[in-house]
DNA sequence: TCCTTAATGTAAACATCGTTAACATAGACG
DNA sequence: CGTCTATGTTAACGATGTTTACATTAAGGA
């Protein structure tokens, strides 16, 4: 289900009933992209050509390669905002400790749910975010997928789990945790340790415990 | 510091007596990758000609410009490797709390300064190594860099400062930590989260928390 | 000392890539 | 019906990784 609107585009593009327009351009070479098993080193003459068209075609609708991936690293951060919503639940706040705690663990599970389910993008999102950082150049538009992280653990802090308020170093390292592992398994590092669901309730009791 | 060895191979490239044998140009190149700010991302050719040599040279010493950046990724792992036996000091086994805490705590240190100081290098060693398992490619000789966080956690324990026998979770969840916040930092994300010295010393200090 | 030979470089070519410029067509609108 | 704009194509450029054929150097045995 990773390219649910590809069809309409794929359908076109291999109709004996060729049009010269193509419908949907962008979005067909946005689909076809995520839906490449290597992203970051996908080729923009193949890309377009899986999609029916002329590597040129797509300069119509992005400036390059370069924004052209930049677009697609969005749509990975907005995916995976999208789940971490959904983790977090913001409609029923925690009203127990129990809460607060299924809250903390659903958001560990959404980011390393994520970056099992869709390694390439996940490479892709940091691999464009660090590059977009280190040429000082604009940096893609994480949204405020984190600020959940903050509000999880300051929840734990209100709801009683943890007796301290959590500070700056505190969300780094929670962060650490996370990304860390979800890195290490986008990687394939150490990939047999057990489902995502064992993973980040090991996690999340490490990290609960750390914050004492 | 980073390019010690580079010295008699420049003065030979740029040399007014250019032999046509190089003298050593597999490690001329080697030294010429090691010092590119962007190792990823650098053209053979471009590296061959600064080194003061065609492109297809290289083809002598590496098969390729994938092999020769697997070569560049295990130098910087057997570096990593360097720091961390001077980290772990296994001359003088800790004989009490504190030196377990301080031999963990440099350890954090040295991963955290190698991801500072050498970034692209990191970038380069995480992503050939990531990519080296996507492909079931022959992994990347990490050699035993992973033994020595392992074993700084069993001192934890056998020198009385975690309670608990760290298990193959704590050893995961640890190294999640220390990895995460290294990749954090080479993608200069949040890095103004001060210096490595202190960054260690929280993020030890909250390793040791959850493991107790 | 000379001559063979392997090691190591060059030069030229190929396919592919990102990108651009000039041109062609489809569809929308008067 | 005619014009204009959006959107595609074709052809080209320079750079890249890689291969092939050739040239030069260094080394070692007759």
């Amino acid at each position: 289900m990773s390219v649910p609107s590809i069809a309409s585009h794929s359908i076109a593009a291999a109709d004996e009933t060729r049009r010269f327009h193509h419908g949907n351009l962008r979005q067909a070479l946005l689909d076809a992209a995520l839906a490449a098993p290597d992203i970051e080193n996908l080729s923009l003459r193949q890309l377009a050509a899986s999609v029916g068209v002329t590597a040129a075609a797509a300069y119509r609708h992005f400036s390059g390669r370069e924004d052209l991936l930049d677009e697609v690293a969005r749509i990975g951060f907005a995916r995976l905002e999208a789940r971490f919503a959904d983790a977090f639940d913001i409609a029923r706040p925690p009203v127990s400790a129990v809460d607060a705690q299924a809250r903390m663990q659903r958001l560990a599970q959404a980011y390393l749910a994520f970056s099992d389910e869709e390694p390439a993008l996940w490479r892709l999102m940091f691999g464009a975010l660090a590059a977009a950082y280190r040429d000082g150049a604009r940096p893609i538009d994480r949204r405020n997928s984190y600020d959940y992280l903050p509000a999880a653990l300051l929840g734990l802090h209100l709801s009683g789990v943890v007796a301290r308020a959590p500070d700056e170093r505190d969300a780094f390292f929670a962060w650490s945790v996370i990304h860390g592992a979800a890195t290490l398994r986008a990687g394939h590092v150490n990939a047999a340790l057990g489902s995502v669901t064992d993973l980040s309730s090991s996690l999340v009791a490490r990290v609960i415990r750390a914050l004492a």
